[in-house]
DNA sequence: TACTTATTGAGAATAATCATTAAGAAGCCG
DNA sequence: CGGCTTCTTAATGATTATTCTCAATAAGTA
């Protein structure tokens, strides 16, 4: 698993600093509940409830770099805005389906994918920081509802 | 000059549309005393002053893709948001010197710079847009007044 | 007149700016 | 070797600017 020192290491390797909002933020996402996932404005106020209030700006700048670091993924679920959790090594690798109804979100696994995806971004000489599947649907619920569109 | 009905031809050229928005934004600039340039923030209070309120974010949309047609032109004065005025052929062509203390703004003239810029683009085969020098600097009466930085 | 689809407006999300703060590196002793 | 002081510059936070989204509208065209 993901440690503060080996953030901090990752980061100093591209002259980046490690901060105490860094920290935090990677520690909030480490702590969280399995299957949930937060966006910049949850973790903002999720933070202030806290009282370790960190400013929206440092949010987007750090979630944003974050994933691109693969340390986070960023999930299009559907709610109109990102939404990010950690991101796993294998054995807790997953993707995700989503009501696009209710939002209902599960995970699921499925190494076939990990590995196509690993193969695929290797084969054209591109560093993997993340692979998803993810599933826009109805579940079964929303279905029986009969709500039109 | 540049008309509405050429307006109209470009855009559908393109498979876009001549909107009352657009042709409004479009007499703004025309009609813009020599020498002024409006942000968006400007553009929308001068509209909704004249009663013909258009949204902010068709005004930025607009700008935008007015300055991409090469119909506006982009400026980077000194004030942290961007301006426009309309651009202008061959004996209007301008550029700007700008005080970045108190913002004002002289243009001026030179056609070798217009020339320099017309055959570089084509010697790469660019299609010319618009060809700006911009001068920031410090204007005499702010030189006087001596204040630090 | 009907039809397709670009455009608009409202609101929310995200990015940019800039002065201020504070990591981390480097130099200096003890 | 450590701790302390400097120094450079990345990061933060407050604010503002800009972009995105989506349902509703309307331009152009058949
Ligand atoms: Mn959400
Ligand atoms: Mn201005
Ligand atoms: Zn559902
Ligand atoms: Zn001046």
């Amino acid at each position: 698993m993901y440690t503060v020192s080996s953030l901090k290491a990752e980061l100093n390797e591209r002259g980046w600093r490690l901060t105490p909002q860094r920290e935090t933020i990677l520690q909030i996402f480490q702590n969280l509940p399995k299957g949930q996932h937060l966006s910049a404005e949850d973790l903002h106020i999720l933070l202030q409830e806290e009282g370790e209030a960190i400013s929206l700006s440092t949010i987007y700048r750090n979630l944003k770099l974050m994933s691109r670091m693969g340390i986070l993924r960023e999930l299009e679920l559907a709610e109109g805005h990102k939404h990010y959790e950690i991101n796993q090594p294998s054995p807790y690798h997953h993707h995700h389906l989503i009501c696009v109804r209710c939002n209902k979100t599960i995970e699921f696994k499925n190494d076939s994918i990990l590995k196509m995806g690993a193969k695929t971004a290797q084969k054209e000489g591109y560093h993997l920081l993340d692979c998803q599947l993810t599933i826009h649907a109805i579940c079964p619920s929303c279905q029986r509802s009969l709500l039109p569109v």
